[in-house]
DNA sequence: AATTCTATGGGGTGATTTCCTAAATTTGCC
DNA sequence: GGCAAATTTAGGAAATCACCCCATAGAATT
């Protein structure tokens, strides 16, 4: 019973109409939760948000433009209380992290059972967060380790030179090219990329890189 | 009336539960088909074609670990009567032309909505295809022209195995874990990388990843 | 003045990449 | 059917890189 008193009102945003069908189904088959509006972008989301006064958001990351997480810090801003449930196509330690630090409440897979869905669902719209162990682990070192977590994107924290190599690691060159073009060693490169990797919470080079190219094709837009 | 007399068995094979739960939802209020088997990944889908003969079957191509077009071309394979509709994530462009040739009667997309999806049901399971006129008019230039097509991406010269992999790794996972998924040697996705990396013109590893997360955020629409 | 942050790099170990090689399988073609 | 080409698989060796700890010096902050 996740609102004492009365049903839930759940809005539903992901730009797969099948797939919010299914979500759909298993929402009202749950009992003290409805479904009482769908979007599949940014603003008919936010414009939802309005109208309908929503208890519950279960809001998918990729809505064609992947603008998931900006609608999630935009509705946390704006409705404080609302419960915001993601359901992603990835695994949770991709992007997980970062949905959270945007402000979601809970974080599953679209591949998790019906089962699972259920319980993140009673969990969020009751008030408690929904993560696994091992991302909240994760999260606390992070933490610990004196990582700024502010909700802003962890970008905004790198120091300018930092910057500079991070955006250059985005448009492809390799660290001994980068080396290179800024006329130091190496191993200062190297320094570097591991004081970033730190600061934006990846644990390997390839998602480092795999960041920055994310990062660097936002801007073109 | 897809199949004269009988309900038609359609099996879906993806590896969202909800999402088939919403496929469900719209195959059963359609008439004329029924629901008669669920499976999340190739081998489990192999099976269900076996033990239940079903007319028809809905896939995704993106079976955690991408091995969609394998099972089209197996179950096309084994049972040349099997009506056979993609249900995708990409766009019909990326992948459409591929899916045909593998062996599908019908390209849709995610994004579609119900009365598309309803339409695509219902033509593919009563014997005819279902795709768009741009990509039929493509595919007849394609085989017109005979030759490969150079005004395409080179990404289009990979191999099936190698487009697999550029996608992972345009995800963001790394050579091992790409070899965990696919249950192979690291050493076999090494050499896959190498000869990705020959047919796309790029020198080095950094690259490689910048190109395949830049085609893999390119094909989120 | 002390501390923290930033930029710069060294060193070493183990993992990864790269290159070469090669077998089994599949595919395409005549 | 059968041969050639491409694909998929993977091993070994050498080169490279990632990733850990560490150090110095200047700048900024407190």
């Amino acid at each position: 019973m996740p609102i004492p008193g009365r049903t839930a009102k759940v809005l539903l945003v992901d730009d797969h109409p099948t797939f919010r069908e299914g979500l759909k189904s298993v929402i009202n088959h749950l009992g003290g939760l409805a479904v009482c509006a769908e979007a599949d972008n940014l603003n008919s989301a936010m414009l939802s948000l309005e109208s309908e006064a929503p208890d519950m958001m279960v809001v998918d990351l990729n809505l064609g433009d992947d603008s998931g997480l900006r609608l999630i810090q935009q509705a946390r801003r704006t409705h404080p209380n609302l419960r915001i449930l993601v359901a992603s196509m990835y695994e949770e330690f991709m992007y997980g992290e970062r949905a959270i630090k945007a402000g979601a409440n809970g974080y599953i897979c679209k591949q998790d059972n019906p089962e699972k869905l259920a319980e993140a669902l009673e969990l969020v719209c009751g008030g408690d967060m929904y993560i696994s162990k091992q991302l909240a682990n994760r999260m606390l070192q992070h933490q610990a380790s004196g990582a700024p977590q502010e909700t802003d994107e962890p970008v905004n924290t790198l120091s300018e030179r930092e910057l500079q190599i991070f955006n250059l690691i985005g448009n492809g060159y390799s660290s001994k090219e980068i080396a290179a073009k800024l006329h130091v060693s190496p191993k200062t490169v190297d320094a570097h990329r591991e004081h970033i990797k730190r600061k934006i919470g990846v644990s390997d080079s390839t998602r480092l890189v795999h960041r920055a190219v994310e990062w660097v094709l936002s801007l073109r837009k």
